[in-house]
DNA sequence: GTTTTTCCATAACGGCCGTTACTAAACCAC
DNA sequence: GTGGTTTAGTAACGGCCGTTATGGAAAAAC
């Protein structure tokens, strides 16, 4: 039935991807695109849509091959470990790739032309349901005594995430790894005892 | 000599701010700019130079118009005082004025497209300055005691800044200003003691 | 081998971008 | 009042934007 595709989906994606990890949504232009991905514009709108739907298809992709060590941090036994993963991955995460500092989600979008809205609010809800999960795993350390009964699990995961997104904007201006560790190691300092750890010692 | 400007430059500066902020950089058209201003793009071009220069003189117009809370911070007695002082004003800064939340630091440029390099670059600027000013401050902080001898004032500073990054980032996604304030506490809980306090109670 | 289907690529679309001639109006000096 | 000078507003510029119609090349179906 027809011709074959002659390009790989995924390495198409992930040359995307990269473009916008470093120029942001509405600072990619498909002449970027095309140039990154070795594939003409139609060839683009035919496999993935417009350019909204590639954006989201690259975000996905992002969460995929990125971000996995928040699952990870999620896993760990005390919530300051799970803080301590995240910061530490984060810091890693932003500054492993010269060619495009900063993470997709908030280089991506950030203030721009209304017509960007939907993706803006797409890159705040991603950040959101991220903020969530670490929030819902907060509750669970409150409960079995790593955080003490006064900490507030909303405030500490927002806390998190604030020193998260204040490290990317950071590397975006091309601060040093060092720098940025001592950042996270700052964060951390502060981090609530709890009565019990319940198993390993702290990172 | 000839005829007079018809319309206030600084009203018009601080309308163009209004939507820099709300917008960003390149999300701004002349569109959008003639209509906040009431004043029509040649008169634009001839009061304050093209879109860039537009933009630098905007941005000095935040400076002294929304920033003066810095200087103040920098005189507080000891540097728990300035931090406290920065991220709490940042937080009110953030979160005081719906039509365009967070700040224009932030807002303004994290990425887009290669033509607005420069602008992105002034941006960077302009926070390492005031970074600078910051780590300055702890040093001397450092210098009277105020912090521990370990204590680290570029890191400090850094830490500082990520977590106001983080909350503007936040404040432009929509949270509210009891979470921010739980944000800035929270980065506050960890704050190094030092052997003396040169005055005054912490804030 | 022919037909049919799918994909690639050139090229063009309308629209908005930042910028600027150009013309008319308003003001000062004389 | 007249001339010289600065501003205001209309309208247009070339250029890039995201998007798509179009025609030819390639592969499967018969």
């Amino acid at each position: 039935m027809g011709r074959h595709r002659e390009f790989d989906l995924e390495k198409v994606l992930d040359a995307v991807l990269c473009v916008f990890w470093r120029k942001g949504y509405e600072g990619t232009s498909y002449a970027d695109l095309t140039e990154a991905a070795g594939v003409e514009r139609p060839a683009l709108y035919s496999a993935f849509g417009n350019k909204e739907a590639l954006f989201r298809q690259a975000l996905a992709r992002y969460d995929e091959r990125y971000l996995g060590y928040i699952p990870e941090a999620l896993q760990l036994p005390t919530a300051r470990q799970v803080a301590a993963h995240i910061l530490h991955k984060a810091v890693d995460l932003n500054t492993r790739y010269p060619d495009h500092p900063g993470c997709l989600g908030i280089n991506g979008a950030l203030a721009g032309s209304d017509e960007a809205e939907p993706v803006r609010r797409a890159l705040i809800d991603f950040r959101a349901a991220g903020q969530a999960q670490l929030r819902e795993r907060f509750e669970r350390a409150k409960d079995e005594g790593d955080l003490p009964q006064a900490a507030k699990p909303d405030a500490l995961a927002a806390f998190v995430m604030a020193v998260t997104h204040g490290i990317a904007v950071q590397a975006k201006a091309g601060f040093s790894r060092d720098m940025l560790e001592a950042v996270a190691e700052q964060a951390l300092s502060a981090w609530p005892a709890g009565s019990s750890a319940p198993s390993g010692a702290s990172s």
